[in-house]
DNA sequence: GTCTATAACAAGATAGAC
DNA sequence: GTCTATCTTGTTATAGAC
């Protein structure tokens, strides 16, 4: 494993705080001394804190895709497949011990006052989306009654609905409940 | 129409700012600003700023019963009430202009930060649900082959989904979603 | 009960030495 | 590229006059 560069490791640290603390409640101050470098060191890799908002974004977004390839690099059958993105998104909760989605929190905080973040969440979750409608094709037509539209819609809606509910319980309870609803839906 | 009193004034504009531009964004200098107050007299109504959060959220949750209250008056049937609901959730997204839920909105915020408010949240979330649980259970024995418990589950979670997927799509066409699949789910 | 003045501190950002 | 010192502004909260 080679050397964590200054970048990667403001984007690290940044990430952290953001995500634990939230955007406003994290200081320039507290991301400087954990990153153990200095103000002027911070401000010569990002032009603001915002700019820095916008770099801990694009990286989790990549995580959040890089994650779920390789937790169904193994799995054949779409259905499973499905429900793997389910478990996904659990043991994502689970392992940040109920902090939520990056997504849903950053726009819950900045509402649409930077367009750009607010532009790149939407999108992210269209990508889910779209991610969740091919998985749906590839079950095939003997899917359920349902047009594979509604599906999708269905789906995505209930793990949404599941990750901001376990991270009000602090519990993983909701998956479950996603996980029986899903399995009932796909053939 | 009584006057407004003081305290009421200081909570409908601190309310109206924590929910529009976050809680951690809104300073007590604006809030004090807008209601032509000077700052001694907010803390003579208020001990501190999460002193007033705490009154800001248990006005919401009045409100929130009430508007859903004066919104199913006319209706009898459960499932129409059921249907309502989402149409409320849905109102109340459009009259906001998608600013969202105010109870997510401020768990993303502050996270778990401050127990009181994160508890009084949590028991928001379950009175909401135990309000669809018992409407599902008035739909009669004739519902559909699942378990209310597992209905309730299905519906609760949907509606948050599409309540954060409203936000940040700033639409209503996840109600539209919604409302579809719960026509499909209830007799 | 409401006011003004101010304390005590933290925020984001910049300048310029090395 | 990294550092320290500093600027400006904004933050929550308190003291004490009226």
């Amino acid at each position: 494993m080679k050397k964590e560069k200054v970048r990667e490791r403001i984007i690290r640290v940044a990430s952290e705080l953001f995500y634990k603390q939230g955007f406003n409640s994290t200081g320039i101050n507290q991301i400087i001394a954990e990153a153990d470098i200095a103000i002027g060191s911070l401000y010569n890799h990002f032009s603001s804190k915002n700019d820095l908002l916008q770099a801990y974004l694009l990286k989790e977004e990549e995580n959040w895709f890089e994650g779920f390839e390789s937790s169904v690099i193994n799995i054949s059958e779409p259905k499973e497949k499905i429900l793997a993105l389910v478990d996904y998104r659990k043991k994502l909760q689970q392992s940040s011990k109920f902090a939520g989605c990056h997504f849903i929190k950053i726009i819950s905080e900045i509402g649409d006052s930077n367009p750009v973040v607010f532009d790149f969440v939407k999108k992210h979750k269209e990508k889910q989306k779209d991610l969740i409608k091919l998985l749906i094709i590839n079950c095939g037509e003997t899917s359920s009654a349902s047009e594979p539209d509604i599906t999708t819609d269905n789906i995505f809606l209930l793990i949404e609905g599941a990750v901001v509910t376990s991270t009000i319980n602090k519990n993983s309870d909701s998956f479950g409940q996603v996980k029986k609803i899903v399995e009932g839906l796909l053939p």
